[in-house]
DNA sequence: ACTATTTGGTCAAGCTGCTTGACCATAATG
DNA sequence: CATTATGGTCAAGCAGCTTGACCAAATAGT
């Protein structure tokens, strides 16, 4: 693997990557969710499964808990998510998606659905079989940290 | 295609992507370039060939050239770059590299072949080609926005 | 048991990186 | 050669994050 090929690697990644966040915003937004933005789709997608604490958001989010709790707070306001006490720790509070938390979860699937079925377009129901598969081996486990 | 399939896809396609994104910049510093940040990668890019102009390099980041310009005053604080008189347009500035700024440069793509490499011995040399050539059919041509 | 430490969360203040708005100098257009 | 468009900067403001201080509940130490 020479550096240029790396390089170019890296390139198509990033920019597929970065087609893919703006794709599913754009969406989002067409589908009539205002004010959210793409750390808001990460929020929700720790959320989907029974909720999260404030803490458990920040480490997923790879920001501070008080940036975490800031989030929460600005998505309590909009009405996608609520707080509910913890049910096992009275310092805690379990941040879970509202009605509308669930819809705008659901458009951004959406979303994601038409651009990467745009992608399928192009290369066929195999070969993003393929993409998947070899992506998935080279992915980290950890949370998906927009970090750039 | 179904819904659940674009999301695993997209998942591990913006899991990589950061993961990239975050090797790149921790290897770029552990060369010694500190103070330097993703988007000073993206507009080195641009720079590699032949130098561009503020307003260029505003529209391949996707931000406006007063941001663009504000970049640039960074990096020729930090010695990265340097503007020279435009040959052909007395209102513009040629921002070009410096030696430093080669060396960061080159640097990261050291970085980036580091990461690429750490997936080859995954994947494996065709593997590697095939993700590629995938990833290059799906990729869009403009400039590479860091957008989300 | 009860002190001491850790952990979950918020409040407050500050900084960084971007934005919008105004403006100047040069180029392109009629 | 007057008008408009373009490249660039200065200034002010804002959004989203950080660090620091703090409180309440849980856990650990003896």
């Amino acid at each position: 693997m020479q550096n240029s090929e790396a390089i170019a690697l890296s390139a198509v990644l990033l920019a597929a990557a970065g087609e893919l966040t703006q794709r599913i915003h754009e969406g989002v937004v067409a589908r009539g969710f205002e004010g959210v933005r793409p750390a808001h789709g990460f929020t929700f997608a720790r959320l989907a499964s029974d909720g999260a604490t404030v803490t458990e958001i920040a480490a997923h989010l790879g920001v501070t808990k008080q940036a975490a709790s800031q989030i929460v707070e600005e998505l309590v306001r909009k009405g996608y998510v609520e707080r509910r006490p913890h049910p096992e720790d009275a310092r805690a509070r379990l941040v879970v998606l509202t009605e509308l938390g669930w819809a705008c979860t659901r458009a951004a699937e959406e979303a994601a659905a038409d651009a990467v079925g745009a992608w399928a377009e192009v290369l066929g129901e195999r070969e993003m079989r393929a993409l998947r598969t070899l992506l998935t081996s080279i992915a980290p486990y950890g949370p998906i940290k927009p970090a750039w």
